[in-house]
DNA sequence: TGAAGGGCATCATACGTATGACGTGACGGA
DNA sequence: TCCGTCACGTCATACGTATGATGCCCTTCA
């Protein structure tokens, strides 16, 4: 009776119990009946669909209409939290303008053929961290909009300030006189990170004095650990870290604990992101704060005025740094 | 000419360029052609599909086929990476078998009103620790599976077995010699956690001179911290605490930090997940190891079975102890 | 009495695809 | 010559909904 096949039981199912047309009872459920249905055909219809558990056929519902009420976020991995934040800055704004928001994650390098892209009907894309060349594959020609990444060729974007962030970042490390610093970069390849890399570069080789060492990383916490223990075994040593993620900066945490180094007197760690686990780490961790939940939040604006025909300037969102107890001075040379 | 609207361009209109008709382009896209079309026009209406850019209407298809092809997976959060891991191993899955998964974080005590459900076309519900109630609304009568959660009224399930490994981390921390241990619950309606909640009240009443105290906390890391950081402070305070997730467990390391107190040499900690970060941790987390992956994996699995009217009986994997360095005998009670 | 209007509901159609049921020529064998 | 077969396609329709264009009946008012 309830669980035959999918939503089984369609408006002209209710239409006939009730005794009207298929018509009506669409004008009933989608509430556009005032003046056009009587109050009793109303309530007898609700009723009815009611009990007979009716639900609007989705695919036939945006098949009519054209449009499907829902956005696409498209993020790199589900494992990382930043990208739940994101969700959530976004999904609120999608929620007051009547717009779902679906996750997909774009799992790596997919080789899906020319026909299946999003299999889900949507309205627009969200592509968050991932390559523009990626994000247009996806979005095949619907409003899209870049997260933390740029574009070459006119999409709208919401980024973050990384060159300040980054500056800051180095610039504390600089201040209290660290002078071999090592960039703990994501392995992967996305604006974002190529952007972080040139800050650092830049940032470090306009300062006196002061040496860089890029090393990449898996984003796998192990992995990384490992990679970054062999490099902190290297003599002479870097003695502070500038993390692509607060998950490396733990990461790092690990890789020096194994080392007998203590953060912050051997090693400074800076992380990225300002995660809500940078600020239980031990010590808590000095990070380049970036607002997922900002960046969420203006993409899916900047989706709808697309949508609307709207202008859509693209946003730069500040990131700093918040400064914790994961920096101090280098230990002394001798 | 191209980003007109959202996918513009027909099957029709497909047809008008390559001079065929509707239903031969429809036959040719889907790789149903054989011995009812000939080869050359095959390879010029592929040819002009792929020129004209053709999409099929997702919406449009799905309604006459009466099946999406998409699994919906609803979690409560994405700022946990344990869902991550559940959505990969389902969606591995889903892949073989040419179902898409999306996702579909249920934010909270959401008043969706009774027509809108998951917005998305979807064939099966995956509810992953969700109560069972939630679960079978968002369902609505598909095919529904629950992960991490055990079903009173015969819904199929897949679950960990809690019990053992809550056993397991009591036994481990009597055997240390822990008497006073804490129960760093997560604050959350879920059938996992009050199953949890039962295992440790169980597994300390029957040990002879064990007290446990079970300690509500937010999944919110600096919050749960705080709230552990409180309880740490009375006296006398346990010596142990077992937490509902590693994130929690790491809040606990730096509620102890803050008093001054050393994992594992004043507190132990046990941890629940085994993510990646665990192994990370200073010290490294003992933790009962859930694999989410084999949870998305054979969820998945038992929809595809449930969808295809096999018998799907519940499955309950294993959870046990894996005990790194986080766990140590209690510190002189001198 | 008849015209106008309001209240209530239906009709018909289109959205784009997939597919079982039909042509339609050409060719070959009897 | 006629029928069967094969190769290649098209026709028509249904999926379930939303909505502009109509229709019908009853009341009101000139």
């Amino acid at each position: 009776m309830t669980t035959d096949r999918a939503s089984r039981v369609t408006a002209a199912d209710v239409a006939r119990v009730a005794g009207v047309s298929q018509s009506t009872v669409s004008l009933v459920v989608n509430d556009r009946w005032h003046g056009r249905v009587g109050q009793a055909a109303v309530e007898r219809i609700l009723d009815i669909a009611e009990r007979m558990g009716y639900r609007p056929n989705v695919a036939a519902r945006i098949l009519r209409r054209g449009v499907t009420g829902a956005i696409a976020l498209a993020v790199p991995t589900l494992t990382n939290p930043f990208f739940g934040t994101v969700h959530g800055g976004a999904a609120r704004v999608g929620e007051a303008h009547g717009l779902g928001l679906t996750v997909f994650p774009v799992t790596s390098d997919d080789d899906h053929g020319p026909f299946t892209s999003p299999h889900q009907a949507i309205d627009g894309v969200l592509a968050c961290s991932l390559s523009e060349q990626k994000a247009r594959e996806l979005s095949a020609g619907l409003p899209l909009v870049l997260l933390d990444a740029a574009s070459e060729t006119g999409v709208p974007s919401v980024t973050f300030d990384l060159d300040r962030g980054v500056a800051e970042a180095i610039g504390h490390l600089y201040a209290l006189g660290h002078r071999r610093v090592l960039h703990v970069r994501g392995d992967r390849d996305a604006w974002t990170l190529h952007r972080r890399a040139a800050a650092f570069d830049n940032q470090v080789a306009r300062r006196p004095g002061m040496l860089g060492t890029e090393l990449r990383c898996s984003f796998h916490p192990p992995e990384a650990a490992e990679t970054v223990r062999v490099e902190l075994a290297r003599h002479p040593r870097p003695t502070a870290a500038l993390c692509d993620d607060d998950n490396l900066a733990v990461a790092v945490y690990s890789a020096a604990a194994r080392l007998g180094l203590a953060v912050p007197h051997d090693l400074s760690v800076i992380g990225t992101d300002d995660l809500p686990v940078a600020a239980v780490t031990t010590p808590p961790l000095t990070t380049i704060g970036l607002s997922g939940h900002e960046l969420g939040r203006l993409g899916m604006q900047a989706c709808i005025d697309l949508r609307d025909g709207r202008p859509t300037p693209s946003v730069i969102l500040p990131a700093s740094l918040r400064i914790r107890a994961s920096t101090a001075p280098p230990p002394q040379p001798g």
